[in-house]
DNA sequence: ATATTTAAATCAAATGCTTTGAGTTAAGGC
DNA sequence: GCCTTAACTCAAAGCATTTGATTTAAATAT
């Protein structure tokens, strides 16, 4: 998988099968429904969602609960999306951590082991992967696995360094590699992209089109769901929200540039502060524990940088919202529930927003999903998602073709 | 047309013979080919393209260019895309005037026309477009009509006020009345990313799948392409840049914040630093002339507008990258070429960018389509982008649909 | 109670496109 | 000249959706 979108393929009748398949899985998802109901919202005779829900009841993706009697006529038999019909890996791979999940379709997780790498080439890595992957086949059929590393990915000055590195990940190789390796279909992209995507199917995002998830890992990640589909960029580096200037002249970033929302709103960041602070041994160990531990104490140290983080984030949130316009933007990731609370609590973002619109439903701001395991469960999310969402399929060159003409 | 995405439709022969064709068209935009070449890239067998291909010379959508000799075997027909198969209207309403423009599929103009507006509602403004439509029918087949307003929409403190205000526009309804008056399909969107798409079709950007598109305007929009599609937003505001915050506790702007880059970079600002600066008349008449002017006599006053300006736009252009990954950034509109040339030529962009690819093979920024008829152009591209380009078909909700679950 | 109305679901063609496989045409290479 | 390669065409087959007539089942009216 590459993330230019090089050429749209043609469809058949077998392609358009797939696509109305999932028309009707993305619609049951939703919610409960019949199949006349399914019919309207998707154009297609009622006749062709029968037979696709024949197939789907047998493959076990949907179930029937029952008739339900409303208004006049016979009654719909009422099917459900199925979560326990199936299940998809999910895998995070940090320089340090091998992550894997196992969910259901429902993004509700069966198994989740961590194991720490040693080495981060990715032959070994696919090795720990496939074994894993091996010890927990479950009984029901696994559709396809998620891959998700850190990004950006090929950037001088940013991919290479810092504590987040993985050299010799080329977005390019990787998922045939991994497919090969795992024989099963591979779904690949950048941690907070794929983190987006899980919050928009069971977090707090379920059910919107358009969306920005602040994905709080060591850095500071941005997905953004734009009707209905992430946005991943020219190369799939999209949402390298760190490292947008939020504090001109501020504070040096090693980046290279002055006043990077990373060095104001990230893990790292209150990690520093807090080792300058005394409040945490210099080696930055047990941040987890102290974080929580020094927000029930309302200490003031913490609360410091709470404003500043805030502060920072509010730029950055309003950027989002002008730039985006998404329905919310969510904000979770491996920070503490109460914190990230916190700094929703004290944002005061600003007034000059095409968020100020008349038609909103929702809060322009929302926690997530929180915890370490957030990019893991993104990843299964990514198959998730393919399996629900019609799509427009893309054709890989075949001979070399033209990969993105040049700027004339 | 709405801007959420509500359900996704379905899809029978019909429809995947219309995608079929969009995918045909849209290489063939790109390139001549022959039809096995066409088949080869799409994926689609020779006879389904040698029968879509049938269909396209009969309408005058493509040409034969005669035969390629090249290698072995029968030497494949060349087809061409024909610009001149087909005329699309493009219309551009401002609160002072009415601009339409007729181009062939290719961008090209066949009329501009611009009146100026007396009333700015709605019913009469339809008309005089009716009007002007009606007035200059081509021979050739009108595909549809595009027609773009200053954005934002429906946003409190931000749309109904300033010099763009249109009140009684309101996107849900325009549309529909649209094609009621013109007796043609109409595409509705906002001036910056209709502008976007026109750059994309014939202009700095042709041939890219994800770029940014800075237009001046009035203020400074954003149209932003990502992977070939126009990102719109959950209310069609995506994309208002000239609000986001560069000099934090900088110039007020109207909207309530402070430093908005509209207040650094655009012809607002350049026209009120001109009159500060004694360089216009109060009333502010003349800019595109004193520019031109002043450009070519190097007025100093102008050249600390323009350093100002460029620092503003290094740091929105900054972020743009970062956050969307475009392939290029362009910059275009209605100020005059050599002010965009010299705008680019002072740019210092931010080091800690992912535009700092190893993979990159364009310029991070190029100059695009200048002049006042930008957005109307832009209006254009849009029918011929929904001509070209493969799609996935929303589908209107029928009865009482829920618009957007509430974020939970 | 019974008939009527309304709506869902099924059955059996029919329809629309795409694909397949055999055959034809036109060029380069030996 | 003959073989190979590749593009293209023709006719039949295949796949999935749609259409129109029927059946089923519940709410309402008589």
């Amino acid at each position: 998988m590459s993330f230019h979108l090089h050429q749209i393929a043609g469809k058949n009748a077998e392609k358009t099968k797939a696509h109305n398949r999932r028309v009707v899985l993305g619609y049951l998802r939703g919610q409960p429904a019949g199949r006349a109901e399914i019919a309207k919202a998707s154009g297609l005779s009622t006749q062709t969602v029968s037979n696709l829900m024949a197939e789907l009841v047998t493959e076990g993706l949907v179930v029937p609960t029952g008739r339900r009697r409303a208004a006049r006529g016979q009654p719909p038999v009422v099917y459900a999306f199925n979560p326990s019909g199936a299940a998809v890996l999910g895998f995070e791979v940090r320089p340090d951590t091998l992550t894997m999940v196992l969910t259901d379709l429902g993004g509700t997780a069966l198994v989740t082991r961590q194991i720490p790498l040693a080495q981060t080439d990715p032959a070994h890595v696919l090795g720990q992967m496939a074994m894993l992957a091996q010890a927990h086949m479950p009984h029901m059929p696994v559709l396809g696995a998620g891959l998700v590393i850190p990004g950006p990915f090929g950037v001088d000055g940013l991919s290479g360094v810092g504590p987040t590195a993985l050299p010799d990940w080329d977005p390019a190789q990787i998922p045939l590699q991994a497919e090969a390796a795992l024989g099963l279909p591979v779904h690949f992209d950048k941690d907070a992209t794929a983190a987006a995507l899980a919050e928009g199917m069971a977090g707090a995002a379920s059910g919107l089109s358009s969306y920005a998830f602040l994905y709080f890992g060591t850095g500071l990640g941005l997905g953004v769901v734009a009707q209905g589909q992430p946005i991943r960029g020219a190369f799939g580096n999209a949402g390298e929200v760190g490292h947008i200037i939020v504090h001109p002249g501020g504070l040096i970033c090693e980046c290279g540039n002055a006043g990077c929302l990373e060095q104001y709103a990230s893990r790292l960041s209150v990690q520093r502060h807090l080792i300058a602070m005394g409040a945490l041994p210099p080696d930055g160990t047990g941040l987890d524990a102290a974080l929580v531990q020094l927000l029930a104490n309302q200490n003031q140290d913490l609360m410091v940088w709470v404003d500043t983080a805030a502060e920072a984030l509010s730029r950055a949130i309003g950027l989002l919202e002008n730039l985006f316009d998404p329905q919310c933007t969510v904000l979770g990731g491996a920070l503490p529930d109460a914190l990230i609370d916190l700094l929703i609590a004290r944002l005061s973002l600003p007034p000059g927003s095409v968020a100020r619109h008349s038609g909103r439903r929702n809060p322009r701001v929302l926690r997530g999903t929180s915890g370490t395991l957030t990019a893991a469960f993104g990843a299964a999310a990514l198959v998730i998602h393919d399996t629900v969402t019609p799509r427009l399929d893309a054709r890989a060159p075949d001979i070399a073709a033209t990969e993105s003409p040049p700027c004339p």
